[in-house]
DNA sequence: GTTTTAACACGTCAACTGGT
DNA sequence: ACCAGTTGACGTGTTAAAAC
């Protein structure tokens, strides 16, 4: 009973080692730069500009798809550990019980 | 029915890390 | 040194439940 999670046995302070499984991106981009010919290098400048938006716009895709795939793994985290501690209890409680029956049959023993 | 509150999900930024 | 990926922190929007 119990989900495992790939790492568990990392320390559990250590967010950084939890699994990671990777989807296969497709996501290409191919920089172009520059080589426009203009005498006033204004539509140049144009051009980079919209290359930088253009990369910006991409960063924060890839950062937004990162965050979503960060919580999704960290919930999963949480999750595990949470079942992790209810099997422990139960366990405990059971060995509890033992000791207790134990003890019981040792004490009688000693009469 | 309206307002308030708590929980959750999201997007963004900044800092850090590991690979090249 | 640079780049891409990861994640904590913060602000914001949404929604369900509780209080009025």
């Amino acid at each position: 009973m119990g989900v495992m999670f790939e790492n568990e046995k990392a320390a559990p302070s250590d967010m950084q080692t939890y699994q990671i499984c990777t989807v296969g991106s497709s996501g290409q981009q191919g920089v172009i730069m520059a080589t426009v010919a203009s005498p006033s290098g204004l539509q140049g400048s144009m051009y980079i500009g919209e290359e930088v938006t253009r990369k910006r716009e991409i960063r924060l895709l890839k950062n937004r798809e990162a965050a979503r795939e960060c919580r999704r793994k960290k919930k999963e985290y949480v999750k595990c550990l949470e079942n992790r501690v209810t099997v422990l209890e139960k366990q405990n409680k059971t060995l509890i019980e033992e000791l207790k029956g134990l003890k019981d049959m040792y004490c009688n023993k000693a009469e």
